[in-house]
DNA sequence: GTTGGCACTCGGTAGACTCGAGTGCTGAGG
DNA sequence: CCTCAGCACTCGAGTCTACCGAGTGCCAAC
């Protein structure tokens, strides 16, 4: 109670720390990350480099503990980091960190080796950084929204049934279904998708212009509800792929099942995931923790965030969730590596084509 | 030990329980579902209409547990019922199982609202499963390997880039990228699509016919990779698309975190997945409790599983995962009729076009 | 065959106790 | 003023004991 009342700018030097504290501070965290005990002043004394007593590390304990840093989970116990210790940590501690040997080969080994359509490759991706991590891995997908679309066609699959196909400069495909009121022949289909490619293409699939009338009724009729199709495809196309890797590990990484299931049950939630992610990058961050991002239910967990930029523009992220005692520099390293390279596959199919897209 | 020597063909016959073993056996699988606790023979005496003595109900218990049907966690403690317990409850005593009225609603309100392609309805059928039983639900696609080709479409996306689009009888669309050793102009593409297009229509992407060349050396060689590229395509799809919906639900669902940590991991694993399904329905089975499918990590889930058939064919599944002592009329009801909502859904889509492919 | 009576078993809970890790404080020494 | 050895203290975790009660198996009586 006492330490409560004093507010925590009394000793501060806009929020950083002396040395010292600074290095007793990482002790704790990498300690209380390593074991998942609270760490006492003995074993910080020994493991830190400075030589000072326990004694002496005390004092400066119960002083970063006045200032948020740290926590006793009760009396007579070691110090856990808070979410502010960690923040510091992450910020000014950690070191760059780098992948072993046999985690940058892993990497470059996937992203040499994984092949098919786009969806797989971000699959197989949350998989890898899974992998990497050991902890649970999300990876969003570019959205479409800005892709210019690159040919249109609608094929027939009954008399009154078509499929409107769209392929996107960026490779990815949107079909619709289309229910005709009328029969229609390959004829008409074809007429259909010449005027429509005419038209559409270059437009992004959220913003495409009107298709005029060649005064054909029924073709006319087959590329306004084409049209339509795509337009609605456009809209659902705007909640992006989403794909989460190992969501099992954080079985392991928290011992109250409750919690467990709390996150699990946020993480099928593919919206808020996206939100998530975004929200973190938005604020300019990497690493977002505890209760920094919004969610309740993730209070316990921490997100390590890097986009996926093709072309400058930002265009996905990859992501790995695990508790606030997360391997920061680890997780950092692997989502920056993996980031980059996914970058770089995802811009080798895309980037060269749209210099000539629009040349 | 005693008992164990016994052979339990002693007091079988051909599988069957008297009337009152039955009783009491239903008794204790439904007492058992219900509370999670050992069931006692006064709680039987009470719950069972017949009216015995809690003394009679163990002498019958006695024999029950002697026939493998009920175990005791211990000395003194009530029965809860084995495998073969829970077995002999589905084949022979649970009720058929309905769907409550709001549930019957949720169902054919959701089958009437849903829309969007395939993939999207077969995944939030898989949230609703979810949602019907308060389990992990799965849900499998059909497979495309049998569906005709329906069309086919070479798209550039550079100068050496394309995108192979196939779209299948069944409404599914299959893509992949193809890389050009030079420079391939729109003629081309134009030509070859209208070559393949000829050549594949009405095959199977996994058979695909060679393509004879036309003796135009550019468009030959577009034809052969895109047509590698679609056989490739073929191969891959023949791995359906899986849909695992609530998997948080079965965090609550045991209390040993490794379990459910090794469910969860089964889960992620898709082929297995798509083979527990096929493996219990090849079986001729609805249902398949704990070791009775032979995936360890499962021994302690039952799996409920509903055809979807299309045409009489069957063409997918649907299934729920949860604990062994799990509400098996309700999860049997719900796979059932979702599976057959399901199951018209998709038939409404392709069934009729499929009488016109081939007439 | 059924049943009430009865001794018995054993898991679960609660209390008492110890152990030890770790603390906060104090006073001496630099 | 900082450091640190010494020390009393706190409190969680583990162990042991006793006890309760649900539930059993057995047996003698109906």
């Amino acid at each position: 109670m006492r330490t409560e009342d004093h507010d925590s700018s009394l000793s501060r030097s806009g929020g950083d720390l002396d040395a010292r504290k600074a290095a007793i501070l990482e002790a704790i965290v990498t300690g209380y990350i390593g074991t998942a005990q609270p760490v006492g002043s003995s074993h910080v004394a020994s493991a830190t480099g400075i030589q000072v007593s326990p004694a002496t590390v005390r004092s400066e304990m119960v002083a970063l503990e006045r200032d948020g840093y740290l926590i006793q989970p009760h009396t007579s116990a070691g110090r856990i980091p808070t979410d502010k210790g960690y923040r510091f940590f992450v910020d000014h501690l950690a070191s760059p960190g780098r992948l072993g040997p046999q985690q940058a080969k892993q990497v470059s080994s996937f992203f040499t080796q994984v092949q098919g359509g786009l969806e797989e490759v971000l699959e197989s991706t949350s998989s890898l950084l899974s992998d990497l991590t050991s902890y649970a891995a999300v990876v969003v997908g570019p959205s479409h929204e800005q892709a210019p679309v690159r040919s249109v066609q609608v094929v027939g699959l009954a008399p009154r049934r078509g499929l409107v196909v769209a392929v996107l400069a960026d490779g990815a495909v949107e079909n619709r279904h289309v229910e005709f009121p009328f029969d229609v022949d390959d004829d008409v289909l074809a007429q259909a998708t010449a005027h429509l490619q005419a038209t559409v293409s270059g437009a992004t699939i959220s913003a495409l212009p009107t298709v005029p009338p060649i005064n054909v009724p029924a073709t006319d009729d087959v590329c306004r509800l084409a049209a339509e199709a795509l337009t609605e495809a456009g809209k659902l196309s705007d909640h992006e792929a989403v794909f989460v890797g190992g969501p099992s590990r954080l079985a392991s990484a928290f011992d109250a099942i409750e919690t467990v299931r709390g996150v699990l049950s946020i993480l099928e939630q593919q919206l808020v995931v996206v939100s998530l992610l975004r929200d973190v990058l938005e604020r300019g961050l990497s690493v977002a923790i505890g209760s920094e991002h919004g969610y309740e239910p993730l209070a316990s967990c921490a997100v390590v965030v890097a986009p996926v930029e093709v072309n400058g523009r930002q265009s996905g992220a990859v992501g790995i969730l695990g508790p606030t005692r997360m391997n920061y520099p680890e997780a950092m390293a692997a989502a920056e590596v993996v980031g980059r390279q996914l970058s770089e596959r995802i811009g080798a199919e895309q980037g060269n084509q749209e210099l000539n897209e629009h040349g």
